[in-house]
DNA sequence: ACAATATTCCAATATTCTTTATAATATTTG
DNA sequence: CAAATATTATAAAGAATATTGGAATATTGT
């Protein structure tokens, strides 16, 4: 085994040891860019949308320098990518792969670490959930055969550039006034930004208060585009 | 982190931000034990089988202290789990997402940064390659109609434990006195671990060194797995 | 050109992580 | 039960990261 790790490369290249660990320093420096909750935070909310600066440094609550670091992190490690548009820098996310990845990283962590798995159970589990490709599957085909209503709890932004197929925008803060608008005679599903969406969470809620027979989609639209599944935009 | 745990539920006030936050922690707290060369270099070791901390020691050449401490961040990741057997501590992967996730780690540094891109072009496409779901299930085809040699080149025991269809057992330290073996009506195809293995590479060169008309498939047996297509075991 | 704005850069401090040597623990062997 | 073995735990030094306030830079608007 060890010999694999001791070929000399071709002609006068570099060894195959210093190969192998400039590749998993790379590999880690990737890593470490996703490594600190801030950054995590920050890729999550330019999975959203991109964003200048200032709206990141907003909803993060982290200070101004501190976001700024963070980023040159994300970028330095390829993840983001920054454009200048007037005085505002605006960042978003460099590649198609860097949401899968988090995306996966979120399922691990759900998985394997026990105070995530704990938090999950408390606090997303006291309503039904749709989650998994094959779950996905059937909610679609259900909801080609108008079986329920598809409602979609992100701002209308997010909404206009893509939702499922038959979805209704209600975005989380006007649900409450716009519950007439929902008729009571189908089971309704609601989804949002993911399977850790808080918004969701209260969406659902507040729907099972009001007496709908509501599930959730536990799923972003990100992951039913990656499942193969139709989208609208 | 004991806060965490003492969230209240739904009924009272819903403090979502520090559901959030301890999310963030969570991931970032994976992504943290992901983020050192020697974790990854250990990990990966891992995913082709079961090792004592020995064992791991030898591989990496990191201090045997070294390789405890990185394999205890790991365990509290709930990335690796250890069982005790007689005086050795044998390590393994936690769970099936793990190397999942590390290989879409490996996938996006080799698109994101710059230096890995030009590691992979320099070292690594010298040969024809086979990449990605589509050609796999292309060369699938390939194999079922015998129009073509499949070569695996990891050690006799991983191939025992599982394989591509109809491949044929030629480690790599064997493959050079073991050429007379290999038929040359037919193109080749060999793999060993995955789309960063060095050993594929050098098995490569030597065939092509030896006039076959080689190619490396850049998957291992275990994307060929996650891909959905079949397996001997 | 000057002031205002948005962001990055810098330097100092605090914090966390890594390595190393050494001590401690648990298991097997004699 | 003592010695040998494999591993983990501890503590201290050194390295890398994170945070903060303030200075520097680049752009826009007057």
């Amino acid at each position: 085994m060890s010999d694999l790790l001791h070929i000399p490369g071709p002609r006068g290249a570099a060894p195959s040891v210093e190969i192998r660990d400039a590749l998993f320093e790379g590999f880690a420096k990737v890593a470490q860019a996703l490594a600190h909750p801030t950054r995590l935070h920050l890729l999550g909310l330019l999975d959203y949308a991109e964003h200048p600066v200032e709206k990141l440094v907003e909803q993060t609550g982290a200070q101004f320098a501190s976001v700024s670091a963070h980023l040159k992190v994300l970028r330095e490690a390829g993840l983001v990518r920054s454009r200048r548009e007037g005085r505002r820098i605006v960042y978003s996310i460099a590649h198609a792969e860097v949401p899968s990845l988090i995306h996966s990283l979120r399922q691990l962590s759900a998985i394997a670490l026990p105070e995530i798995r704990l938090l999950v159970e408390t606090h997303y589990r006291d309503h039904e959930v749709i989650e998994g490709v094959d779950a996905a599957e059937k909610l679609l085909a259900q909801i080609q055969r108008s079986r329920c209503l598809v409602i979609d709890l992100r701002p209308h932004e997010e909404f206009q550039r893509a939702h499922l197929p038959r979805a209704r925008s209600f975005p989380l803060q006007e649900l409450g006034d716009r519950l007439h608008e929902i008729p009571r005679d189908k089971p309704v599903v609601a989804y949002c930004r993911g399977p850790f969406c808080l918004a969701a969470l209260r969406g659902v809620r507040l729907l099972l208060g009001a007496g709908y027979q509501a599930r959730r989609l536990a799923m972003s639209v990100g992951d039913w585009a990656r499942a193969g599944l139709p989208l609208k935009t």
